[in-house]
DNA sequence: TTTCCACAGGAAGGTACGGTCT
DNA sequence: AGACCGTACCTTCCTGTGGAAA
């Protein structure tokens, strides 16, 4: 074993936590006209009046929350000078799939530890109840913040209620106000007519940066979290080029920033260059795809598998029917019980969504009619690996080779 | 032009579970 | 203990789809 020590190293970073999605920057690079809109959006809250309900749209890593925080930061600043009461509470949707674990969640942010409801048992009109009357001992000016709010899905009764709650009596004393925000563009569009005009009283998108504003926002971060020169030329335009790629993404692009410094930094570089970039990129796709496998729950693994083991000695996509053929099989071997079709294309769907298969919608009419087909997104060996504990659990054995023997043989 | 296939995926409903309240 | 509450996970049923064959 090698003698291993830990020692400060910072001859890169002069501060790498700036890097970090937690960071809010001094400044906001490239979305003036979008901070423009909410600024005057927000005003009606230093004026003392109701605040507007606001909704922001845009995909992941454009701005929103950034955005979002550095405005409030600015909002509750002001709003001592002024003296208005006013109370901003932020709430990430994650993981939340109703408005009943929101509005729970909501009560939750108002109350101390010892005082907290549990997420299950209450009637939803109960919980709204107390929600309006937390709002009321809070009183003032209060700005709710749901962000990615789009994960509760089709169940917009919490957003038809808050910001009808004042109208229709359940809160007095305060004055609230909603700020949406949402990932998924449709949601929006798939709300309630009168909750949507309720609650998106101000919309305001957020489009994709570009690959100029990227470099922008990549320059700007790295002038406050690396020393001068530890940036190779080059390095910026490609993690920009990367990120506008991804769909317009700053934090996947300075999240590729950071790992590729850290690369450097593990090699002992004086400067992060483009191959550090490369590396990293290998690195965080690799990640992303075993860390989303690892979190499935058996039946997904084993739907995969199938797919898996299929396509171990087969070129052409697996049609479903085929897959759930070979699942079923496994399911035999590894004593569990088999879902239907109908689920297991579910579990398909959920693999795909995570980009970890493809699917391959074909038609050959007559009579082969028309089927969905998967192929692997990603190397068997890798997708093998981050199921591994799947598979000794259950016997399955890692050599793919093996397991298509014993499923043909059962089959036989 | 119509028929026909194999299937995708929506809709609806059942069940079990973790929780509260009386 | 037993009535309720909301929800994850599942099954069953069924309609829509689109291109080759008839």
């Amino acid at each position: 074993m090698p003698e291993i020590s830990f020692s400060p190293d910072d001859s890169l970073y002069r501060d790498r936590d700036k890097l970090s999605e937690d960071y809010t920057p001094e400044d906001i690079v490239g979305r003036d006209d979008e901070i423009q809109r909410y600024h005057t959006a927000l005003q009606p809250v230093i004026n003392g009046e109701d605040p507007n309900n606001i909704f922001l749209y845009g995909k992941t890593g454009v701005g929103k929350t950034a955005v979002t925080r550095y405005l409030l930061n600015q909002l509750q600043h002001d709003s001592e000078t002024y003296d208005i009461d006013l109370t901003t509470v932020e709430l990430n949707c994650e993981g939340l799939t109703s408005s009943y674990q929101v509005a729970i969640k909501l009560v939750n942010e108002f109350r101390d530890s010892d005082n907290r409801l549990s997420n299950t048992g209450h009637p939803m009109h109960e919980v709204l109840e107390q929600l309006f009357t937390e709002f009321d001992n809070t009183g003032g000016t209060i700005l709710i913040v749901l962000d990615e709010v789009d994960n509760i899905g089709d169940d917009d009764s919490l957003l038809y209620q808050l910001p009808r709650a004042r109208s229709n009596g359940n809160i007095e004393d305060a004055r609230l106000g909603v700020i949406g925000i949402s990932n998924d563009l449709a949601f929006r569009e798939n709300l309630r007519p009168e909750v949507k005009s309720s609650l998106a009283e101000v919309n305001i998108r957020f489009p994709p940066y570009d690959a100029e504003e990227l470099q922008e926002v990549l320059h700007q971060r790295v002038s406050v979290s690396f020393y001068e020169d530890a940036i190779a030329d080059g390095v910026i335009q490609l993690c920009a080029a990367y990120g506008a790629k991804d769909g317009g993404d700053a934090r996947k692009a300075l999240d590729l920033l950071r790992a590729a410094a850290d690369h450097a930094r593990a090699k002992d570089a004086q400067t992060v260059d483009e191959d550090n970039v490369a590396e990293a990129r290998r690195e965080l796709e690799r990640e992303e795809v075993m860390d989303g496998i690892a979190d499935l729950a058996d039946q997904h693994k084993l739907s995969l598998y199938a797919l898996v083991s299929l396509q171990h000695n087969q070129d052409d996509p697996s049609r479903s029917k085929d897959i759930y053929e070979r699942y079923q099989e496994l399911c035999d071997i590894s004593h569990h019980d088999a879902r239907t079709l109908r689920r297991v294309r579910d579990f398909l769907g959920e693999i795909e969504g995570l980009g970890v298969i493809e699917s391959i919608q074909r038609n050959q009419g007559y009579p082969e009619g028309k089927y969905n087909a998967y192929e692997l997104g990603h190397d068997e060996e890798m997708i093998l690996a981050a199921m591994s504990d799947l598979l000794n659990e259950v016997g399955i054995h890692e050599d793919v080779a093996d397991v298509v023997e014993e499923s043909d043989r059962i089959s036989a």
